[in-house]
DNA sequence: TGGTATAGTATACAAAAAGATACTACGGAG
DNA sequence: CTCCGTAGTATCTTTTTGTATACTATACCA
């Protein structure tokens, strides 16, 4: 086995799950199922409509979340995971624990940068 | 189980991993040991010495890994991978398995952004 | 006396990602 | 006729990342 095309496939996930907010969209729809634009929008507190349309377009090319379109007025359009973006959901609860756990190890050592608003 | 905590958690992982070669330096570390700076650059090809400087230093701070100074001239430096660090080894394993079938993925829709030069 | 090797710094610049803000379309309610 | 709500676009600015290039210290070797 050798490393180059290793290194490519850790990137390569590394590149979907990347962006300030890619993790937290992906978390909410795992957990809150389909869900309708102003509805994520909400549960994401802090992101801007641009950041989360471009977010959602990012995932959506990549097959990880499924976009319908209602057409209705006013607009309706629903996002959800698809079962390919399941497969994902393992490596973010690994980073979830790993990041626990990072935390309490930080905290050990005095650094106090825990999760705070 | 609330959501915020754990979104936290996530991203606390992510930012250990993110940067355009923390991956590329982390499994070069995993699976060559303890390295000098000069042998860790001629491994990852393509980065400079900035970089790579920098890269290494914010993975010390979070206790990846470690720096062991020789005082010679001329100067002899050691990188490896700390205990702690190595807690991270499942999630890039994951990450590279997820990446792998990410790729065929794509291929079976008929798109080639497959790892080449 | 000058060149080599190592592990860096310093500086300037370019590119990418994120943020702020304003604007659009459209049907229905009043 | 005007305002509301949804799901966006369009621009512009700021911040963050990454790149390129040059420079440093110092012992040793010829």
């Amino acid at each position: 086995m050798e490393m180059q095309p290793e290194l490519c496939r850790v990137e390569d996930a590394l590149s979907i799950l990347v962006g300030k907010w890619k993790p937290i969209i992906l978390l909410t729809l795992l957990k809150g199922g389909t869900l309708r634009f102003s509805e994520l929008k909400r549960r994401v507190p802090g992101i801007t409509q641009k950041m989360l349309t471009n977010q959602l377009r990012e995932l959506e090319e990549e097959d990880i979340i499924a976009r319908k379109v209602y057409p209705q007025v006013p607009p309706k359009v629903e996002y959800s995971i698809t079962e390919y973006g399941k497969s994902l959901e393992p490596i973010l609860v690994a980073m979830h624990e790993w990041g626990t756990s990072h935390t309490l190890h930080k905290m050990q050592k005095g650094n106090r940068t825990i999760c705070e608003k």
